[in-house]
DNA sequence: GCCAACGTTGGC
DNA sequence: GCCAACGTTGGC
């Protein structure tokens, strides 16, 4: 999952302890979220607009795709007149910290890195906020960051 | 249903 | 700041 780390830094999942992942506003993300993602799931967590773009650290899903109350607050910045209550249009899912990396994993490590070919992230025009991961290529990413799995 | 115009993402 | 690669909007 991607975030601005101007926005919202992985460090500030750890000393919020979770977080609601409101605004995001593409249909292939929000069908991720929704159908895909359970309670539980580890997530890579992305910093994306960055010098240099990297994997900060590696999050869990503490609570399964609901409705986007920020679609319907006129208040939000993620506001959408066509979000109700009866349908909510966006969805979201709460996260919770597991552990930073012990060595942030760049763009460009993972391009580097022959196991990550068919990474999703590398792939040309490839941008999706949320993105699925599978379980090869994150256990490589950790291995890069210098994370044991066995230990989460 | 097509597609041009426009807006966004995000690496570089 | 640039721009490629999308995704969305809305006229027709």
């Amino acid at each position: 999952m991607k975030s601005e780390p101007r926005v919202y830094p992985f460090e500030q999942l750890v000393s919020d302890g979770s977080t609601h992942w409101d605004g995001v506003r593409n249909y292939q993300a929000r069908n991720m979220m929704r159908d895909q993602m359970k309670e539980g799931d580890l997530v890579l967590f992305y910093h994306s607009n960055f010098k240099p773009p990297h994997v900060a650290g590696v999050a869990r899903v503490s609570r399964e795709g609901y409705p986007d109350f920020t679609a319907q607050d006129v208040n939000s910045k993620y506001f959408d007149p066509k979000a109700s209550p009866e349908n909510p249009r966006w969805m979201m899912v709460d996260l919770e910290p597991v552990i930073g990396l012990e060595n942030t994993v760049s763009l460009q490590d993972i391009k580097e890195n022959p196991k990550c070919d068919d990474m999703l992230l590398v792939r040309k025009g490839q941008r999706l906020s949320v993105q699925p991961v599978d379980e090869f290529h994150f256990h490589t990413v950790l291995e890069m960051g210098g994370v044991d799995y066995n230990s989460l």
